[in-house]
DNA sequence: CGGCTTCTTGAATCGCCGTTCAAGAAGTCG
DNA sequence: CGACTTCTTGAACGGCGATTCAAGAAGCCG
C-alpha cells in the first residue's frame, strides 16, 4: 500500500539538520518552539507532527550531533601517527569557539551542553549521553592500545586511563572554548597534555 | 544614624549559602522561584528585598562559591611536593558527583555549569567567569614555575600551558562527574595527565 | 507609650512557553 | 473527476514563570 495524501513540503533531514543547529546554540532550555519555527522554517504543527514534542525533537539532534562527531572521530583515530591526530581532535572544539562571541554560533560540545543542562535529572538524557561517552572511549582506548604496541606512546597508563583523560580534556576544551578563550593558549594546554603521552626517553 | 525598624528575621549569609546550593543542583534557568523560597526558607518578598531580582541572587550565589572554591586552591597550591596536592584538587568533583544520580546533590563545577548554561549569551556572567578562570590561571602558573625551578616537574612546557591544560583537566572533570562516572576511572584520567608533568627521565 | 521605619507575607499580575486543534490546502488513487 | 488521505497553518489554551504590591507585624527611639 503505497504512500497516499499530501506529500510533505519539506525535508526532514534538512529541517533536522537546522534544528541541531539552534540547540547547539543555545542548549534545551533556552530555546524556544518559537526559535525553533523561526529558524527550520516549519509551523508549529507541522514541526509537531514531524518530531513529535521538543524533547524528542531535542535527542534526535543530539544523535544526529554524535553520529557526525563519530564518523570523525573515528577518522582520525584511523590516522597514524595517532599523536598529531588526537591533537586536532581535541583542538577542533577550540577553533568552533573563536566566534565564541556570537549568540547563534554553535557552543561547545553538544554533548557537554546536554550534560551540563539535562543531566542527571532527565534520564533519558543521562543515558544517551553516557553510551556515547562510552563509545568515545571504547574506540579511542582501542586506538591508544595499538599505539603503545607501536611504541607512539607511552605505557606508563593503561589505555583506559588514557582514553578517558583525553575526553575529560575534549569536554574541558569545549566548555572553555565558550568563554573565548585565546585559541592558542587552548592549543598549547592541549600540547601540553599531548605532551604528556609520548614514551619517557 | 543609627539603623532603625523591624530587623531581619534571617541571616542573609546562611540565605545566600542555601541559595547557592540549589543553584549549583539545579542550574539557573531550572531553579524556580518557588524552589529558592522551599528552600531558603524566606519569602519572596523577603528573596526580593534581599537580593534584588533572580539573576543577581545566582551571581552572588556563584561569586560566593568561587571565594570558597579559590580559598580551597590557594591552600593546595602552597603544598610541596605540588604533583599530589594537585591530583587532589582535580580529583576532588569526581568525588562530589559520587552522589550523582540524587538531584539534589551539587553537581559539576558552578563556573562550568554557568558556562554552559549562561556564557556567551549573559554578558556579565561571562566577564565573572572569566576573571575567576584568570586567577585559576594565574595562581596555578605561579605555583608551576616554581615547581619547574625546583625541578619537580618538566619545563617541556610552560607553566601558563600547564596551568590552562589543569583548567580544562578540572572542568573536564567536574562535568563527567555528572554522568555518574566510576569515580576510579575519573583518578586513573587524572593521574595520566599528572604523570605527564613529571619530568622525563 | 506612640509614631516611625523596616521587614514579612502571600495573593495578584502579567507575560511567555509548550502544546493542541479545527479548518483549509494539496496531492493520490480508483 | 471525485473521494480520500495527509500535510499545513496559525489562532487559541492552559499553565507556570518571575516579579510586584498592599496590608499587616515587629522592633526602635524620643
Amino acid at each position: 500500500m503505497a504512500r497516499t495524501g499530501r506529500p510533505r513540503g519539506f525535508d526532514p533531514a534538512a529541517a533536522l539538520r537546522s534544528a541541531r543547529d539552534v540547540f547547539w546554540a543555545s542548549g534545551y532550555g533556552s530555546t524556544s518552539i518559537q526559535a525553533l519555527v523561526d529558524e527550520v522554517g516549519l509551523e508549529r504543527g507541522s514541526l509537531y507532527a514531524a518530531f513529535g514534542d521538543k524533547r524528542r525533537l531535542y535527542f534526535e539532534a543530539v544523535k544526529l550531533y554524535w553520529s557526525e562527531y563519530e564518523e570523525s572521530l573515528r577518522s582520525a583515530l584511523a590516522r597514524v601517527p595517532l599523536l598529531p591526530a588526537l591533537r586536532d581532535v581535541l583542538v577542533m572544539p577550540a577553533q568552533l569557539g573563536a566566534v565564541a562571541s556570537d549568540p547563534r554560533a554553535p557552543h561547545g560540545c553538544m554533548m557537554g551542553n546536554t550534560v551540563a543542562e539535562l543531566v542527571p535529572q532527565d534520564a533519558e538524557a543521562t543515558a544517551l549521553v553516557a553510551e556515547s561517552f562510552s563509545r568515545f572511549a571504547r574506540l579511542t582506548a582501542e586506538a591508544l592500545r595499538q599505539a603503545q604496541e607501536r611504541g607512539e606512546i607511552t605505557v606508563a597508563s593503561s589505555p583506559e586511563a588514557q582514553a578517558h583523560m583525553l575526553l575529560v580534556l575534549a569536554e574541558g576544551t569545549a566548555l572553555l572554548a565558550r568563554t573565548g578563550t585565546d585559541p592558542e593558549l587552548a592549543s598549547a594546554a592541549v600540547d601540553a597534555a599531548i605532551a604528556g603521552l609520548r614514551p619517557t626517553g
